[in-house]
DNA sequence: TCTTTGATGACTGTCGACAATAGTTATTTA
DNA sequence: TAAATAACTATTGTCGACAGTCATCAAAGA
């Protein structure tokens, strides 16, 4: 893979720690589909390539081991993470859950600002929808949920809900081969999951969410069975 | 603070890294209340105090970082992490999300030998109990929902529900004064959740749970009021 | 042929030293 | 005196080197 000989240096005004500059490198890695699941991160190669020691490359790969997106086994490797058909299908029932208290929360308080971000991305999503661009698509889809989830203002279900941000963003590009099929149907429930919003329909909220998430994941692993993860 | 001189070094037969060995001696150290909240950590100190160099002490504070059991600030230094009021009280309403969630699945499916485990658990509750030693009661009680959540058998739910193991392990150590008073409702509710699950009572377990888990967390919070965190 | 043993190479784990940064104190300057 | 600036100190960030571990493969023995 190439990550761009000495890349994490571009832009370094402000003191941005290499370690951090680093982790995001690999996760940009990951959901840009670079790296594929299970392959192996050489600390020395990954050093060399973006011009640095194995120390701060070390660190980010501890702190994405804490996330889940890789696997760190003592004295033996990095592994990027690999999950499987099961393991994703929890990523979007835990999803589920978590999203459901997380617009319940908004919908009890905070909700004018979040249903403006939303309209904005909804916006942005129709843009996007005429391209095909799939990689933006994610991208929009994740803030999407990221702004009801923040929205929520509960620090603890944002710590929990933010690592299966880029799992399953990395399992939607590295999986779906067809995303561009279902983009309009899925641009379709976000607005209607606006409106419920606006209209303060809680219980009807909480299904449509519920039964987004749990449709796309079922979407997503269907590719599964038709071509493998 | 002691660790103890060289105490990682004590039965040091297989090779587990010293970063994992220094993360458990700190998580160890925030459970039994040896670290206050807000608290500095100071890298070469601790590395000196260990007998070690500072590589694995960083690692172990950024893999601690990613819990949410320290706050790393970059170039700054390493905190204990500090909660406030509002910040405790997520923990415990995320646990009511997360472990409904939990006691549902367990309930669809894995009831068995879960529910030996959690007799085991509560026979070593009732014996602690007269004993009155809070510190031992919150390791139980912590274990007594893991057992449920790792029945649950879902790997990403387990991944979520884990730091808040330690998080409110910690708080209810820092916090709690009165803790013996209030040993045998906690143990009391226990053994109802338990039978309740016996008698394969779906809907009435998940509101046992919950409301066990949010007094725990008003209860605990009411130490708060009464002598500030 | 099959297993065991022992070298070899590649990689991870740990270390001590140095560089970069933030906070503090001392010094200058108006 | 008060503000700005310049050392100084404590601590974190990064580096290159070396030690420890694992996997591989060849040689030896059954």
């Amino acid at each position: 893979m190439d990550y761009g000989a000495n890349s994490v240096w571009k832009e370094l005004g402000r003191p941005k720690s290499l370690r951090q500059q680093v982790a995001d490198q690999i996760i940009n890695a990951l959901a840009l589909g670079h790296l594929k699941p299970g392959q192996r991160i050489v600390e020395l190669e990954l050093a060399q390539n973006l011009g640095i020691s194995r120390a701060p490359i070390r660190e980010a790969l501890i702190q994405l081991e804490q996330e889940g997106l890789v696997h760190v086994v003592p004295y033996k490797g990095t592994y990027v993470m690999d999950l499987n058909y099961t393991g994703v299908w929890e990523l979007y029932t835990l999803r589920a859950v978590l999203e459901e208290f997380a617009i319940r929360r908004v919908m009890e308080s905070n909700i004018r600002d979040t249903i403006t971000s939303l309209w904005d991305i909804y916006d942005k999503m129709i843009e996007v929808c005429n391209t095909g661009n799939k990689l933006q698509m994610a991208e929009l889809d994740s803030k999407f949920h990221e702004i009801i989830v923040r929205g929520a203002d509960h620090e603890q279900l944002y710590r929990a809900w933010y690592p299966l941000k880029y799992k399953y963003m990395f399992y939607t590009i590295t999986i779906d081969k067809n995303y561009s099929s279902s983009l309009e149907i899925v641009v379709k429930m976000h607005e209607k999951l606006i409106e419920t919003m606006e209209n303060g329909e809680v219980e009807k909220a909480v299904e449509e969410i519920k039964s987004h998430i749990i449709e796309t994941g079922k979407l997503l692993l269907s590719q599964v069975a038709d071509h493998g993860i």
